[in-house]
DNA sequence: GATGAATGAGGGTTCATTCAT
DNA sequence: AATGAATGAACCCTCATTCAT
């Protein structure tokens, strides 16, 4: 019955996870040098490398983690919930709460897609579609019965995931609204967005005159002459 | 009426600042190598310095430019029009049609304030925040006025413009909606948000039980031993 | 009893610090790179950060351990002897041997000051002025005592260090006179000198010329357009 | 008997040779940049190169006109003196006031040596050589005629110099002593160091313990891996 | 499970120097 | 006489990573 020492690998495992998550949060997966993760936890930083095989993973690990954890999460408050109105409110009233629990995972799960190489960003990228496609299907569902107005699903759906995520921006515990009157004000944009409030005459952008694209705008995707990642 | 054979400096530092954003926008600041940006426009890479002080200056230069860029446009745009109503729909078709114009520019504006160092960040940040003050003018005139049902103007300023940013991580020119078509989807979900559409009964979040916080957020702007950026 | 193959810290740290005293000498702390360094100790120039927190603070380590070093064996020497005489016959001795000993660090130390930083050349500084205090108290104790005749002790300090350290400009092991005759003859021109040789008539210097400023001579401490040191 | 403009010429040389000295006193040779020199006197770097040939030869021509100025000057003033002790009182008057009133010309011929390029240091040793020179009959003169006490010339020439030069360690104008008062000092220091003052009894180092050697002092002159100095 | 010495590549940056204009 | 664009080499330094112990 004695406890084993080694259980310390499982606590230390642990502790980089953490260290790495705020990190990464803070300064950036490319600003963040293994140097400062291990000081942080009390290592020698080659020997992180028990703990993962390389950085690249160790950004992976947490990344696919925590969108697995949030896919399963909102698929679990939005089983039984059946009317699209209420599957609505549930997905924002989750994905909010969710994001303002975890803002460092979101920031990160946001903002360094980027910084994953070619092979990883796939898989993310995947689950980020399969989480995308739960409020699409609301979305879908709700025109298709309709209580929704939405002309194009796929871009309200990147509309409204946009507006939500965004909270990470900004929100911090302890301001001055509390989550829900913060989840009330969203959902309101969010419900009064898609069940088309004052109706619009005609279009709205015919009469303005386009914006004129800079020249420093090439066909994208141009390949750089070295790869940046090695 | 000679032409010069190589060595225009105008012309050189033209063509620096477009590859440096067309660098930075695929591969992120902190990835991109000066050496990297010196081959893309055929100089050595020490060269560069005649055109900027330091790496750290080109994104600023970058991002200050368009930052006052966009705030002298949007001004521009909405200079004359009174109407709330009128006047967000205004900011919204420039805001996106700007932002499908100049995706580069905007991705870096938004993605790498981060790596902007203190004092430069803190122009930028005034800048943006002069930007936001334009919506959250026009939303709280409505408010006012009674055009707009908005509660937290604030927030949905926030909301909105996370919203229409959005499109800078999904659009590409040539697809299969037009600007068009694309300004008015995003539109109808903006005034249908804040002229609310079906009235929401009661607090909308109530019922759902909170999302436990993970083990790994302690305290935010906890210090980090060393700096990331000396 | 196995033996360490190649890598030992403590045997590392002393070969650079010996070979950085050796390349400092030779070349001039400027002159010297850090890849030559790590090339002498059999190492990658990176790798010497181990051992070092830039090349400023190896100089540092070097000047500043050697004046302590200097500092703490003249007042050994010195401990114990009273007599002014004494006490300055044990100064001359002490500094030209010690000298004769460790010239690179010697060198180092008197030429290099200006290479320090501001923090660091204070330091530096310092001690060396607790050093000079050293010869100082002895000359001005012999004066006060009558056996010296110095009018004033402070030029004659600095005149009398100068001297004697003017050795590691010429001195080399093995030459044709042992370290005891060099010993005696700089011994005695400083007794000579602070006892009083034969005794000035009147001002020896009232009779001459003056030389000419030069043009090329401002105010000292114009400031430079761009700090050297960063 | 109009101005040329062309004159312009002749006064930009001199006011680089006036910055460079400055420039070099103050920072040293290896830590001066043209950049810096160029912008003291108001060009771009690259057109200094119409004055010099390369920066070597900018640090050669100062040192070695500065060398057959002082030396020029020394056999002026001596000319003519015939006695020894007078002879000495002169050279030290001289040498003491000259420095005073060229630090910067002579801080740099004592402290650039070494970074002169073997052939043009030769030249510069060789100046100093003859310089030197002058002192050295001066004392043999002495001895010979017995009003000098002096057992090693070239040692007690090499002292003397030492001695007199350190002037320019800490001399500034404007100070507590005049330069009459401290030439009268320093020469008080030699004349007595050379007639003897109180004799000496007997060996003055013979009691006194070694200072042993430290290991990091291997066979001088040993060559480094790669020349500092393309 | 962890150390600590070391690597090798690459980072941003500065420099003396060249040369067409 | 001077510019200003550019070079190419070298600089100090940091990094992710490896591996014997």
């Amino acid at each position: 019955m004695a406890r084993t020492i080694g259980s310390n690998g499982a606590r230390t495992a642990q502790a980089i996870r953490q260290a790495g998550v705020q990190l990464i949060y803070r300064h950036g997966y490319e600003a963040m040098s293994l140097r400062q993760l291990a000081a942080e936890v009390g290592l020698q930083s080659g020997s992180l490398y028990k703990y993962f095989d390389n950085k690249q993973s160790l950004l992976f690990d947490i990344v696919r983690d925590h969108m697995e954890d949030l896919l399963g999460k909102a698929e679990a408050d939005l089983a039984g919930v059946e009317d699209p109105l209420a599957r609505l409110k549930v997905f924002c009233a989750f994905h909010l709460r969710y994001h303002m629990t975890r803002l460092a995972h979101v920031f990160i799960a946001n903002m360094e897609i980027r910084s994953l190489d070619e092979a990883h960003r796939a898989v993310v990228v995947g689950l980020r579609r399969r989480y995308e496609g739960l409020l699409e299907g609301i979305l879908r569902q709700g025109a298709e019965l309709g209580v929704f107005e939405v002309r194009e699903p796929k871009v309200a759906t990147y509309a409204i995931i946009s507006m939500l995520t965004g909270i990470c921006m900004w929100y911090l515990p302890g301001g001055r609204l509390s989550q829900d009157e913060i989840v009330d004000a969203y959902t309101a944009l969010v419900i009064g967005g898609v069940t088309g409030g004052t109706p619009l005459a005609e279009s709205l952008s015919a009469p303005l005159a386009p914006v004129a694209a800079p020249a420093d705008l090439p066909a994208r995707g141009k390949p750089v002459r070295k790869a940046a990642r090695a």
